[in-house]
DNA sequence: CGGTGCCTTGAATTTATTCAATGGTTGTGG
DNA sequence: CCACAACCATTGAATAAATTCAAGGCACCG
């Protein structure tokens, strides 16, 4: 089904290189990994020993319910950290939306800089993971299908993504609503000329304000 | 509406004394605070510069959107850290489930101990929040109405909470519901013989395995 | 005793889902 | 090059789930 399996062994072809963090504490062995379309980065319910970071393609964070129901807690994009889960285990599992490259950074990163160092950094993104994660209740909780998905637009907007690189059903179990609502919310806000879904990938915002007005 | 105002500032009466953390690097001042039911502890949207943690009573992060609708985020007990949102800005305000007293420690806590210290510190509630609202995320995105209130029911009972100390309108909130459909499955659940709830508020698990099971 | 606030229950309605069919794109093999 | 299969997305109609609307009950308080 996922093409998994065979070529995931050569997909895995590990890069491994030293790195300065910049925090001066010496230098952090970080890998670089690469997986195909799908793949599986780290499983659901697993010690939590690494950080990671997308470097290219995205990464979804998945969690399944035992009768196959699926919630995606979040999209990570270029530059984003992930895998900050819990120090006991990932309530998430993590895999490749589309083939994407990223490092891992051993978990001791995260209390290397304190709250000295730049913003850019793990500690920040834990705090940054959090605010999504609250974001993201209310809008489970409280959001009508069409806000949802202009909410969904916004913020890939926001994050300056041009090309949805998920499939629908990526996005209907990221905002807990079926493939075809998604489809429907999506053909009416274009049919309303907020925005402009071309193959069913590329995005584009014509009415931006409209839009987040839409997205509550 | 809220029997804020006029006793606001009695109810605010603030007792401050010193205390040691216990990490070994000085004293930390600590600001212990109390609060009647229904006050506000800090409002959404204002800059996070103190850490909180519940003596007595029950705490709910609670965010509004602009007409009105509102999702709860957490509830917090006894031993409970909360207002780890974003260095930012709260995205949730924090309020008195019933009266309630809290400690207020400088933000600054966070940095001290690094991660060598007690697993009860508020560097790991950070992490413990950020694993709960991701719990959340699948209650709220995949469950059904039955499963969220059994799931909710488990939560109190695995955290020792055996009263209620919310009413259905929290309740609901929390779980993306409205009160009616709470009503309806926790009736539901008494006439199965799962749990019993004396006077709307004292919880009483008969069935725990049964309970969880359905709590998905 | 009347009033208020909160909870429960039933019936009607709405929203999103499920079921079903169709269309489009891609890649493969004849 | 075209036919075909596989996969994904869209759309419509029927269904199910939860909400809304409405009424009534219970406890508490002045």
């Amino acid at each position: 089904m996922l093409n998994q399996s065979d070529t995931a062994i050569d997909a895995r072809a590990v890069s491994r290189n030293s790195n300065d963090l910049g925090q001066g504490d010496g230098r952090v062995r970080v890998a670089r990994l690469s997986f195909l379309q799908d793949q599986e980065i780290f499983p659901q319910e697993v010690p939590a020993t690494r950080l990671y970071r997308v470097l290219s393609g995205a990464v979804r964070t998945v969690r399944l319910l035992c009768d196959g129901r699926r919630q995606i807690g979040a999209f990570h994009f270029p530059g984003d950290w992930f895998g900050l889960s819990a120090d006991g285990a990932h309530r998430f599992g993590a895999e490749a939306v589309s083939d994407a490259v990223v490092e891992a950074y051993p978990r001791s990163v995260l209390t290397l800089g304190g709250a000295a160092g730049p913003c850019a950094g793990p500690e920040n993104a834990i705090v940054l993971q959090l605010a999504r994660a609250e974001d993201h209740l209310l809008l489970l909780g409280r959001k009508t299908a069409e806000e949802r998905v202009a909410a969904f637009l916004c913020d890939l907007n926001a994050r300056g993504i041009r090309e949805l690189p998920m499939r629908r059903q990526d996005i209907a179990d990221y905002l807990g609503l079926t493939i075809e609502t998604v489809s429907r919310m999506l053909s009416h806000l274009q049919r309303s000329g907020l925005v402009e879904i071309a193959h069913s990938r590329s995005l584009r915002i014509l009415k931006e304000d409209a839009l987040s007005t839409l997205a509550a």
